[in-house]
DNA sequence: CTTGAAAACACGACTCG
DNA sequence: CGAGTCGTGTTTTCAAG
């Protein structure tokens, strides 16, 4: 039971494009049961949905970089996030722990790019930052480990997405 | 031209099992010519794959943390992204320029869980660990600016994917 | 969860600018 | 050479058991 839900998640993880014959063999169901299924995944909100992985080289952004940030007057309501959306530049952003404020995960074309976004960031969030440039990366979005414990389906009752 | 395989790549990152039938009325385009563009698109490497987006809550592995590692002897070789692909926890591995070596990215159940993998993280690549716990994630993983200028197709004369 | 059947879709061959 | 049409095999999807 759950067992067979864990399988679909991590083969759907691996290739989001499955068709449901292929998905069904996969797991050893019949096509309708892990239609019934994934669907239901969905529904809870287990499944959030599905993306391309894009290179980003091939789309022009080679350079990553880490920013961390903080106010630079700690006094006034922090809504850096909200202020920040508006740059496609920023893949991510993280309210963390620490000195920091928020850590944001930024895609740029290169050097210049870089420094026009710092630029940006400064200005509309009233922000201090300090960059630290990804040189390469190992590895990225790896699959995790997929384990739906009964406890956690408690978590998820009465919670509904989609 | 270019225009529309900037759309198709923009579609198919938000929801990545649309059909092509979907996709060509998005585009402006018939099916064939949307199905053409598309296995261009994943020849050419400009998307590398498709993945299911999945609710890391519904996982049971609640937060998120990021780990600054550098090497407790520095003069050995510098091997720590094998040493440490076998742990699931970890989503992700760069390596930065900066103070430290290699910036993780951790999908933990809780604290207990984030010990025991820091534990695992420092004996096994014989390296110090600076942790920065995530409190929330206000956005993650948002669509990049699509452009496919065509100095970057130059770059990808000859390389070949999938 | 399975079966089965209808509608939608994928995907190649073919034709037109 | 890229875009559109056609036709067949597959897949999706729903209803019933």
């Amino acid at each position: 039971m759950e067992e067979t839900d864990q399988a679909i998640i991590a083969a759907l993880t691996v290739d989001g494009r499955l068709s449901y014959t292929d998905l069904a063999e996969k797991v050893g169901l019949s096509v309708s049961a892990v239609h019934q299924r994934v669907r239901r995944l969905e529904q809870r909100g287990v499944i959030k949905g599905y993306a391309a992985q894009v290179s980003f080289e091939a789309l022009d952004l080679p350079l990553t970089a880490f920013v961390a940030i903080r106010p630079f007057d700690p006094s006034q309501p922090d809504d850096a996030p909200e202020r920040l959306a508006h740059l496609p530049e920023i893949d991510s952003c993280y309210s963390v722990a620490g000195e920091d404020f928020y850590l944001l995960l930024l895609r740029v074309a290169g050097p210049a790019d870089l420094e026009r976004v710092l630029q940006e960031i400064r200005t509309s969030a009233n922000v201090t930052t300090r960059t630290t440039v990804v040189l390469s990366t190992p590895y990225e979005h790896r699959a995790p480990k997929v384990t739906l414990d009964p406890a956690n389906q408690h978590r998820l009752r009465g919670v509904s997405a989609e």
